[in-house]
RNA sequence: GCGGUCAUAGCUCAGUUGGUUAGAGCACAAGAUUGUGAUUCUUGGGGUCGCGGGUUCGAAUCCCGUUGACCGCCCCA
């Protein structure tokens, strides 16, 4: 193969496949302000001190970093987190609460490829700031559910899993778990449904072996699959901590089960989300099949925008990505066969004919229809056959006999009927027709 | 960053122990068909066999390197 290759992870978007992103992003945009979510967008590149401030410097391994021809480290960026807070914190103290925002945007991360994960690639975020309480969570989970089910997607499709980083920490604390501890547990959980119980060898390389009681204790966490037996489990320990967390937890669940969507969501406590700045709830969305990576992921961070140096203000987002919702969308067969198809494909006789269509085309296209017609002179079979293969509702044929008559002839395509109607009537017939 | 599998037309693939000018289906285009589309038939364009080197009289085929894709690990904001 002569030429040349896009780079590793990198994708063309020839029209078919740029048709199903619109068709995605389109149902997150449908979703999104229907929810009340304002669209924002800002720079692709960015300080690279801003993702290092936020993560850490181990993070640049995985960034699309450079220095710029004025000496500046800068970054493409890898997610959108770090500059919605650099916005908001920005121009925090006028901005009405609470503040919900949300992008479509390319990022870009310098890592393998892999199914469902790739180099570049869109996301959708959402976020809420100014809202500290569970009513955040309650809108957000609800849009995310609503971002997929939009597609057609149902809760056979996907769900959500909820857990809660601060319950883990109160629960661990209640179990006499130091926090340089609790945080190794936190990553052993990570790794658990994974590794099995090799998912503890880095606790107990650090802390020694934990005591078999307490390690049921941590598993038996793990395994809660509902708000009852959250309830059951906690109802032992007297800790002021634990018990307004259950209130939160009951708010967020009676919230998301009033507006019906109780069958999306899964009480699962192994979610605990890799980076260590999420503060309270945490939720991811799968594929109920599980052979897909997850499809969404977001939380609670509260205390990000004042880390980055601006006030404190608490926050809750998340993000969906297109590659893995692509995926899903596709198993399932939900994908749309023709969303930028013509509406109307014009026949035309010949050369004088087409003098007379092009007057025609031309209204119906400042009418906001979508009109196409062949270059070339074809016979009207080949046209026939190019109008039906163009996915348009009705041909409009201009012969000679009906140029001669003033008339145009419309063919439903569908059902091959034929009409004729006035010349001077078709753009007021057509918008009628389709709508418009 | 590490390991495994793979790479032939736009797509899906065939190609014998190394042997002449590398094939098929689909797709695309033209014609049969100058006023009616999903059929059929005929014809055509399109390949430096991912790229580079080596072995050989001769390489799509064997060897080495390289690039990319897929799968797994690390990571997953």
């Amino acid at each position: 193969m002569a030429g040349f290759q896009s780079l590793p992870g990198f994708r063309d978007f020839y029209p078919e496949d740029f048709s199903r992103r619109q068709h995605i992003f389109r149902g997150w945009r449908t979703a999104a302000t229907s929810f009340g979510f304002q669209e924002y967008d800002a720079p692709v590149l960015e300080p690279l001190e801003l993702y290092k401030t936020k993560s850490g410097d181990e993070i640049e391994a995985q960034l699309f970093s450079f220095t710029d021809k004025g000496g500046r480290e800068v970054s493409l960026r890898p997610e959108m987190t770090p500059t919605v807070c650099r916005m908001v914190g920005e121009k925090a103290g006028a901005l009405k609460r609470p503040i919900k925002w949300f992008s479509i945007a390319e990022f870009y991360r310098y890592e393998r490829a892999q199914k469902g994960r790739l180099r570049a690639f869109h996301q959708f975020n959402a976020d809420i700031f100014g809202e500290a309480g569970p009513e955040a969570e309650i809108e957000l989970i609800a849009l995310l559910i609503q971002c997929l089910a939009g597609f057609g997607l149902t809760k056979d499709d996907f769900y959500v899993r909820l857990s809660d980083r601060d319950l883990w920490f109160f629960y661990l604390e209640a179990l006499g778990f130091n926090d340089a501890q609790a945080r190794s547990v936190l990553t052993a959980i990570d790794r658990y449904e994974k590794a099995g119980d090799d998912a503890f060898k880095v606790y107990t390389e650090a802390h020694g072996v934990m005591d078999a009681d307490k390690k049921d204790r941590v598993l038996a966490f793990l395994r809660i699959k509902s708000l009852a037996e959250l309830e059951a489990a906690l109802a032992a320990f007297n800790s002021e901590k634990l018990t307004a967390r259950l209130a939160d937890w009951r708010k967020v669940i009676a919230g998301v089960s009033a507006m019906g969507l109780a069958d999306f969501i899964a009480v699962d406590l192994s979610v605990v989300r890799g980076l260590a700045y999420y503060t309270g709830f945490v939720f991811e969305a799968f594929d109920r099949k599980g052979d897909l990576r997850a499809l969404a992921g977001g939380g609670r961070y509260n205390d990000l925008v004042r880390k980055l140096g601006y006030a404190d203000l608490p926050a809750v987002g998340f993000a969906i990505g297109d590659v893995t919702t692509g995926l899903l969308i596709e198993q399932r067969g939900l994908a749309p066969a023709h969303s930028t198809a013509p509406q109307v494909y014009v026949v035309i006789g010949g050369a004088a004919e087409r003098t007379a269509a092009f007057g025609d085309i031309q209204a119906l296209r400042a009418a906001g229809l979508r009109v196409e017609y062949p270059f070339k002179d074809l016979a009207f079979g080949k046209q026939f056959k190019a109008a039906s293969d163009s996915g348009a509702k009705v041909a409009l044929i201009y012969g000679g006999d009906e140029v001669a008559k003033g008339v145009v002839k419309l063919r439903d395509l569908a059902d091959r009927s034929e009409r004729e109607i006035p010349r001077d009537q078709a753009v007021a017939t057509m918008r009628d027709l389709l709508r418009c």
